[in-house]
RNA sequence: GCCCAGGUGGUGGAAUUGGUAGACACGCAGGACUUAAAAUCCUGUGGCCGUUUAGGCCGUGCGGGUUCAAGUCCCGCCCUGGGUACCA
């Protein structure tokens, strides 16, 4: 071939390598596994853009380089298929979701395949099939059938508590379960009917219905879950959110926060990213304190994490929810709590967003006791204190709690301090830590000790217990929508849900005539016509959130087509954890969690063998659009280079980037696409149409999205590939641009002429290669390696680029030098390194190549160049072997000229000499 | 407010973790080849002073500090991005 044609090469290799599936990855014990993952996308109808590719190209760089280093690579890609857009879709054309979510992804394999990515197709997966979410129903009956003890900390079988129950009652059980399960012994549990049974257990199951308050979206006309809506509206569409209450499916995911928390430290994630889920856990420790009601037979039960400030407690505040509110509201005082109560219940989720940090409460007339002083307290109702997190009671400390603080400036409530330098400020809470003071028998401790103290105390008097708090709440697992798997569920004529049996499944999504709910408000799956189980008992209407078939892909993907198990023994214990796993910050508290949870409770129940399903994790960041702005004055067709802008009364416009190269505008292809202004005039500066730039998100809005297939077009897959890794560090977030691609597809094609002159004569010769050019490509092999283990492939680009460039000033084109400099570069550029290779006279696939061995002694100097300071100045620079001792090499310098100058005759105070490094010499 | 991450030329970004700041690339300027353009190649390119040369001074958001030596470590600020928010 004369010169290098990239789209005659690409669709070649990557038509070879589909062919003779080079990538397809099986158990093979007689090679060590690595298991590269990309997160899967939803494939949108918008296709894929260059941002996206971005994490892709960097696992496969990995996985290709692990295959040449020997190992049996597992490089997996599938589609998590469900989801609201196609359903939306739906709605309004009324074609099957499953249809348009076939062709999007038939575009986006498309659109993968032409970026040379390394995927083993065979291992695809996508959730909205049945044969994957069988598995998926599956896995919620597993979840169905099990409890969590914390005695022995993981999921047993619901067997194991019946037999309990049987024996001895719940008393000793140690268990997750809802807060409002009742304390009963054997007696009892056996005299209970089998749906009083089967009632009373679904307080234990790990995944149960409940009337929940949750995120209701009218607008998607469902539910959502916590991490699916932002400042009160919903992620996707950005509809307002409310809270309601409604029958939901649950997951009990707080059964697992600590150890969710704890395994945290065994990961190699970033420390953002373990904060991030540390954060949503919010593990706190503390302890619960009960409070006697003043004249009532009732006490009030607080979690506090600052027991040691309980002698400046005030006042107790009840949240608006509280269940109690009514009982402890005194006749006088009803009418204008029921009011506040009522107010704050039927605000929305956004409008107690805008009104935060405003101050509103109310006094119930009821005073309760503090345990530690006997002191009496009045008991308010405040919206500040939230009914879902601890008991929802507060003991308030206006002198160390800033919210309290500013509840009892305002009501007049008392302030007293309890710690030591509070004394004399205005606002006691900006110190929130250090010795007691007015405190009773803590009074001198500091007041960490006094934590200690005051709940030894509490324990002993039989008022407290120490106790742990996490702020996550159950994931609620209920979508009122057609597009997802349907939960294998059906309710007996008691109204209790049973488990469907193994053998049904899997229960597949009926036709429905509409997408939309019912008329009497029940999810779509109401439409369905004749849908029962046995032909008479009714499924469960509401479908498995986005977040189901994406907790566990990544197992199916080790035994894909596997239709006796989710995954074989075998494959699961090979294949093992994910040991490189890439993908976006956006699932930090979402996906990342969820697929956490799902993998702990597989581990429990023995089917997989290994806690966390992540081993490293890293993030990319995201390609943000560079925008272009064209000036043009505002009411003319008249368009002005930017550098002119300020002569002029001009208007912004946006163009569509693709018609931009190096913010010189294309003035024909403007008029083409801007059939308005075909005859608009154009100032130019330098004969060039100039436009500003910013960035912004990615979007058809901006007309700055860039499609890779354009890319990939004009320059090839492997320009964008070794492009999109220069641009930086794979976990910055950076706004596309081209303005350096050409240097790229420079590189190839210097790359490409050491191997052929511009006739297309081979200029590949078999000589001996000299020491430079052996130290030019041993440089490279050992930088690279180095850069992949950290994933900084962006001077591995820069690393390449050095090289092909020394060889091309050696004139080196020695088969011994670029046979190795190919397989070191196959994973950045594989088509091309395949074409080369084989132009070598290779038969197989540069995969199969062993990866080069860095050997030292190619780099290895004899002498270095040292420079040389004067106080910490540079001054000179002077060479000296190596085997020069730090007194040979002082007494050297001494003599130089040139510092003999800078010391102007006086005689250094010291001389450092750090070999291969520095000397410095100090007057 | 709190918790992270970051701030380096005209631009994207390097810097072996305390040791020559600005690798590599883009852009720009000049040159070679060409009737011309494209492509390709060569040279220069942080700022200031110095006519040239030699050279010098200043420079990694700002202000201090530690050190023979600081982009890197410590203290105090300022800005940008991300997460989270009445979580007791």
């Amino acid at each position: 071939m004369a010169e290098y044609k990239h789209k005659e090469v690409e669709r070649k290799w990557q038509r070879y390598w589909a062919d003779n599936k080079i990538f397809e990855a099986n158990v093979d014990h007689n090679k060590p596994k690595f298991y590269v993952l990309d997160m899967f996308p939803y494939p949108s109808g918008a296709g894929l853009h260059v941002g996206h590719p971005l994490g892709y190209i960097a696992s496969d760089i990995v996985s290709r380089f692990k295959r040449n280093k020997g190992y049996n690579v597992l490089h997996p890609m599938g589609f998590d298929a469900f989801g609201l857009p196609a359903e939306q879709y739906a709605i309004q054309t009324g074609q099957h979701p499953a249809l348009t979510t076939a062709e999007n992804i038939k575009r986006y394999k498309d659109q993968l395949q032409g970026i040379g990515l390394s995927y083993d197709w065979d291992k695809e997966v996508r959730t909205c099939d049945p044969k994957y979410y069988k598995w998926t129903q599956w896995i919620f009956s597993q979840l169905f059938s099990c409890w969590y003890n914390y005695d022995s900390n993981k999921a047993e079988s619901i067997e194991t508590l019946i037999a309990a129950f049987e024996k001895k009652g719940n008393k000793k059980i140690n268990a997750a379960c809802d807060d409002d399960t009742p304390i009963f012994d054997a007696a009892y549990w056996n005299r209970l009917s089998e749906a009083g049974k089967a009632k009373l257990l679904l307080k234990y199951r790990l995944t149960y219905p409940a009337d929940a308050l949750v995120n209701w979206c009218p607008a998607l006309g469902t539910v959502l879950a916590n991490d699916e809506v932002k400042d009160g509206f919903s992620e996707r569409g950005g509809h307002p959110v409310e809270r309601k209450k409604m029958r939901q499916w649950m997951m009990r995911i707080t059964a697992y926060a600590d150890r969710l928390v704890g395994n945290l430290n065994k990961l190699d994630w970033s420390a953002s990213m373990k904060d991030m889920q540390t954060n949503w856990i919010g593990k706190s420790y503390g302890c619960e304190l009960d409070f006697e009601v003043y004249d009532k037979d009732i006490a009030l039960t607080c979690f506090t994490t600052r027991p040691d400030t309980i002698f400046g407690v005030t006042y107790m505040v009840l949240a608006p929810e509280h269940e109690l509110v009514r009982e402890l509201t005194t006749e006088e005082h009803r009418e204008e709590v029921e009011a506040y109560v009522q107010k704050a219940i039927n605000r929305s989720e956004r409008e107690r967003m805008s009104e935060i940090k405003t101050v509103s409460g109310v006094f119930t007339g009821s005073f309760v006791i503090n345990p530690f002083t006997n002191e009496k307290v009045p008991l308010w109702i405040a919206d500040y204190v939230l009914a879902g997190y601890g008991t929802g009671v507060v003991m308030a400390v206006p002198s160390s709690d800033d919210r309290d603080f500013r509840f009892a400036t305002y009501y007049g409530l008392p302030v007293k301090r309890v710690i030591a330098g509070t004394e004399d400020l205005k606002d006691p809470t900006e110190i929130k830590h250090g010795k007691m003071i007015n405190s009773g028998f803590i009074t001198g401790m500091d007041s960490s000790e006094a934590v200690h103290a005051t709940i030894d105390y509490a324990e002993k008097e039989g008022f407290g217990t120490a106790k742990v708090n996490y702020r996550i709440r159950d994931a609620v697992f209920s979508r009122q929508r057609y597009w997802g798997e349907p939960v294998p569920v059906y309710f007996t004529e008691d109204g209790i849900p049973r488990l469907l049996p193994e053998s049904e499944l899997p229960l597949e999504l009926p036709p429905i005539d509409e997408y939309l709910p019912t008329k009497s408000g029940e999810p779509p799956l109401g439409r369905a016509k004749k849908w029962l189980y046995k032909g008479k008992y009714a499924y469960e209407l509401t479908t498995m959130p986005g977040w189901a078939g994406s907790s566990w892909y990544f197992l199916r993907y080790m035994d894909a087509s596997n239709d006796r198990e989710f995954v074989s023994k075998e494959a699961a214990e090979y294949w093992n954890s994910v040991d490189l796993y890439i993908g976006g910050t956006e699932h930090a508290t979402g996906h990342l969690l969820y697929s956490r949870f799902w993998n702990l409770f597989l581990y429990d129940r023995g089917y997989v063998t290994h806690e966390e399903p992540f081993q490293k994790l890293v993030n990319q960041g995201m390609i943000q659009g560079r925008s272009n702005i064209a000036y043009k004055l505002k009411d003319e067709h008249k368009f002005i280079s930017a550098g002119l802008k300020k002569k002029y009364d001009v208007m912004e416009l946006h163009v569509d980037v693709n018609i931009v190269h190096n913010d010189i505008l294309d003035v024909e292809a403007f008029k083409k696409w801007m059939p308005d202004y075909k005859d608009a005039e154009f100032e130019l500066e330098d004969g060039k149409f100039r436009c500003d730039f910013a960035i912004e998100k990615m979007s058809k809005r901006w007309y700055n999205v860039v499609n890779p297939d354009d890319v990939i077009e004009k320059y090839g897959a492997d320009t964008l590939r070794m492009y999109e890794m220069f641009l930086g560090p794979i976990e910055l977030s950076k706004p596309w641009n081209t303005h350096g691609i050409d240097g790229v597809a420079k590189f190839l094609r210097r790359l490409w002429a050491l191997f052929y002159d511009a006739d297309g004569k081979s200029l590949v010769n078999a000589g001996k290669p000299k020491a430079e050019e052996y130290k030019a490509l041993h440089k490279t092999i050992q930088k690279v390696e180095m850069d992949i283990e950290n994933l900084s492939f962006n001077t591995s680009v820069s690393e390449f680029m050095i090289c092909v460039n020394a060889l091309t000033q050696l004139n080196c084109h020695k088969k011994e030098i670029l046979e190795k400099l190919l397989i070191v570069l196959s994973p950045f550029a594989p088509h091309i390194a395949e074409e080369l290779w084989q132009s070598l006279g290779h038969e197989e696939s540069i995969i199969h190549a062993e990866y080069p061995e860095f050997d030292e002694s190619y780099i290895k100097e004899d002498e270095y160049e040292f420079p040389v300071m004067v106080n910490g100045k540079m001054r000179t620079k002077i060479k000296f072997a190596l085997d020069k001792s730090p007194g040979e090499i002082e007494n050297e310098v001494l003599e130089n000229d040139v510092i003999k100058k800078w010391l102007d005759g006086k005689s250094p105070k010291k001389v450092i000499v750090v070999p291969k490094k520095i000397v410095n010499v100090v007057v």
